[in-house]
DNA sequence: TGTCCGATATCGTATATCCGATACTTGCTT
DNA sequence: AAGCAAGTATCGGATATACGATATCGGACA
């Protein structure tokens, strides 16, 4: 749906993620085991972070903890805008979903 | 994040979509044209839904207006199930976007 | 210093997602 | 009956997404 700005759930995610705390990437791993129950894979995650840096979306520091740039930041506002847009309805949606 | 079970934004949009109201493609194809602003390509809408009723989860009416049917239903609230355990702090996702 | 181990990174591959161009279908109009 | 228009569908190709296997890096510790 926003093929180009965002990376999938992956990179969304990562992106939220990363709004407040910076995080390496095991830690960001981690955090997904938690919520999703499976790790993934570093093949996954390393190339995700790779781009979404190229793009200058994030910047690591000494200790390759992942911050948000301002540009991270707009692209993340921007991918939540759309979200929002296309499920406008979203309360209904999260009365959906029993587990929430 | 969800690859084999929900063809990104779109497949996830039309589930969601069609929970309620029965739709033809170009019904869909409209609804999206006013949330998102463009409509998205013909390749794109019936490529989705032909996969969609492949795998059972929605279903043409003689009119070719697409209903949900139980297993798409429950592929549905999978998928937000997900979405919302990744995404569990929602509320601040919401106030983050201001349009909405 | 040398070794080990977890974190980081890369590579090749498989599949998913989407698009533009093109064709087909169907119903309406003339 | 002929032709048009809108909706529906397919095709080939481009890019995105994710994985498993493998390699490298860097610090802890003997």
């Amino acid at each position: 749906m926003a093929p180009e700005s965002s990376k999938g759930y992956l990179s969304l995610f990562i992106l939220w993620t990363l709004r407040k705390q910076h995080m390496t990437g095991a830690e960001i791993s981690a955090e997904i085991a938690i919520r999703k129950g499976s790790r993934p894979s570093p093949g996954t995650i390393y190339p995700a972070l790779k781009e979404l840096k190229a793009r200058g979306f994030i910047r690591p520091d000494k200790e390759k903890r992942y911050a948000l740039t301002a540009k991270g930041a707009q692209e993340l506002e921007q991918s939540l805008q759309l979200f929002c847009t296309m499920f406008s309805d979203f309360n209904e949606m999260k009365s959906c979903c029993r587990k929430c």
